[in-house]
DNA sequence: CCGTATCCCTTATGATACTG
DNA sequence: CAGTATCATAAGGGATACGG
């Protein structure tokens, strides 16, 4: 294989890359919101469905089965009445929490450019389709 | 508003929250490929094409703009024939590399934990349905 | 070469109602 | 309480063809 350039990443593209797989389970609209709040410690189902409380229970129990497969939490299911089902994170799950953190970090110390750099190109927008075509470019 | 608690990350739930902007972004299943391609330096449309092969002109040019937009890559158009276009990353867009790198190392370290873990997740499944139902939680 | 325009399909997500 | 079932909708992504 080519070790130069950015071959070093060449297997990003593969579909079964290991990158590939990790960034498609973050990017899970929910995944992570799960994983971040789990964090504290454990949480029953209905306590998950408050904090993330816009997801419908179909969708958390969806993303709560994906990562339970993956080996991310742990399911728990406590044999009472009223059912109980608490999820708790893994140690592999745990190990996440750092990675995620840093991105966290990053977005909130970037947020700010990313927002206004997306005003600035609205404008921009804007302004040219109010001007006419055949304009040199930038 | 509360300090303890999952409170920290309360905010994480707020459709607006920085964090769910970059989990947005990066959630997306080109832009961090597209961004990692590009920390090797500037690269055309056609190159973009090439190296991240399999995704259609439209896509490609969706993630672009959205990545310009977010002020995270350059489009840089030159006045020639045959047209050329670079893309290259913001000084912004690189620190983004960092936190990426380290999900890239977390998930090279864990896929095969997180791959075992499906196996066994999926043989309990299919173990499970053989099973008669009424049996005692695991 | 660098895109845009269309059409189409799969998947994700949501609302709602119901069961063990 | 903790889900499952069903239906409906929308968003994402892809194939193809064409324009500047």
């Amino acid at each position: 294989m080519d070790t130069k350039g950015a071959s070093f990443i060449g297997n990003v593209m593969d579909p079964d890359c290991p990158s590939r797989m990790v960034f498609a389970r973050i990017g899970d609209k929910w995944a992570t919101l799960v994983i971040q709040v789990l964090a504290e410690g454990p949480l029953r189902f209905s306590e998950l469905r408050q904090t993330v409380h816009v997801v419908t229970p179909k969708v958390l129990t969806q993303v709560l089965r994906a990562l339970e497969r993956d080996g991310l939490l742990t399911r728990t299911v406590f044999a009472q009445v009223p059912p109980r089902v608490d999820y708790e994170l893994t140690p592999l799950g745990r190990t996440l929490l750092e990675p995620l953190k840093a991105l966290r970090e990053w977005a909130e110390s970037n947020v700010s450019a990313m927002l206004a750099s997306r005003d600035d190109y609205d404008e921009r927008e804007d302004a040219a389709i109010l001007r006419p075509p055949g304009h040199p470019g930038r």
